[in-house]
DNA sequence: TCCATAGTTCGATGGTAGTCGATCTATTCA
DNA sequence: TGAATAGATCGACTACCATCGAACTATGGA
């Protein structure tokens, strides 16, 4: 098969209003289940499932098994750029949503369900792994008891969001970044303090957030982040 | 319709084998006929005509009618960034094709069929507007009294080439800067003159360029251009 | 005026792929 | 161990659409 017709292959499974939908479901970079997916791209569980297995074997998506679920999220940053090119070629609805929450924006910075995303998200992780208060272990992190005492100073209350049901630290892989960036309820924890703190602001009704001067302070000194641009 | 459903439009489109190859045909800028894009494609005239009509209808191409011809070419630059995108998520051969001629590159300077285009070629064109050397008028440009004693002293002899049989002076419309630059005869003879100065060397198999220090001096002292990157 | 050529329109045909109901497997939880 | 849920597989149905032959329109040249 040459080069031409590979793109076709492509852009024909994007080329399907159901996997379309998928697709740009997944444009936060967050994972989904099957279902989620079928009942957010309008078709039934036994449809769904024939799509995801085309996009998989296609590397449009990854998937992980956790349980009896299957998260899929976009294999890597470049199925994402080409969904919102072919955004920026859509007739105006798309093009117009595409620019309300321009890329560099989110990538930079954003929220993912309830917690930080993007390079923000990412960063903050990777120090909070280098000082010792988080430890990668399978799908989760470890919090440390340094680390319980770390975030206890910066203002969060881990005995009590130990509590919650859900997960507790949880590693969530970015679609932008490729890198793991905390989730779960403690996830949820830091990015409530940080805008408590008011180191970061929402911008608009996006997921985009924007870094304050205190945030820049804030980084440097709790966490040695020197956040450029 | 909503925006996710918009870009399967879109993206069904592109997914037809003969169309793809039509719209990698045209990933270089230049404009071509029904004809060789159906042949190019593999297909019949019947079958190219029904596929170029949603094309245009969907505004990925752009058509201009020239006698009994009409000539279809890419409509944005954002055309291209998908299709691009598109052969960045197909497997291997298309990505290594991509990287190979670097859209930058490309974009910055590169020979259209035998005259100059990309940035360069739009560059020189408007010195040459600006200087009263050309006149658009019409598709064509008009060579003035004074741009023919201009072009003499570079070295071109314009009554030679006025008597080939092709077009002299034509406007040609690039796709990756969305301005017209010099085409036909004339065109060709000056892409030729700067080839021959030494301004611009070809690169590789491609079409294209790189400027020389000579030719950096070139545009300067020539047409007032100062050439950055 | 006539012929050649570029391109479109129409209609028939055939293949492909999305869809869902029914059924099956795997995992979790009580 | 059994019930509930997530998801995959299979098969049948349907609808769409790419394709090409034939016929038509339009432009250019002799």
């Amino acid at each position: 098969m040459d080069a031409e017709v590979s793109i076709a292959v492509v852009a024909a499974l994007v080329g399907d209003p159901a996997r379309a939908r998928m697709l740009t479901a997944l444009m936060d970079g967050r994972a989904r289940t099957a279902k989620e997916l079928a009942y957010g791209a309008g078709v039934t569980p036994q449809t769904a499932s024939s799509h995801l297995a085309k996009l998989l074997r296609a590397s449009l998506l990854a998937m992980e098994r956790q349980g009896r679920h299957r998260y899929f999220r976009l294999a890597t940053p470049s199925v994402g750029h080409a969904v919102e090119a072919l955004m920026a070629v859509s007739p105006t609805r798309a093009r117009a949503r595409a620019s309300e929450a321009p890329l560099d924006g989110l990538r930079l910075a954003r929220t993912c369900y309830d917690h930080l995303a993007g390079r923000l998200g990412v960063s903050v992780t990777e120090a909070m792994v280098r000082r010792r208060v988080l430890k990668p272990s399978g799908r989760d992190f470890l919090l440390t008891p340094a680390g319980t005492r770390f975030l206890g100073r910066l203002g969060v209350d881990v005995e009590k969001i130990r509590g919650e049901r859900r997960a507790f630290a949880r590693q969530c892989l970015d679609w932008s970044e490729r890198r793991p960036h905390l989730a779960g309820s403690l996830g949820a924890a830091v990015a409530r303090q940080c805008l408590d703190l008011r180191w970061v602001r929402r911008v608009g009704e996006e997921r985009t957030l924007v870094l304050t001067l205190q945030g820049l302070r804030g980084l440097r000194t709790w966490f040695g982040i020197n956040w450029k641009r």
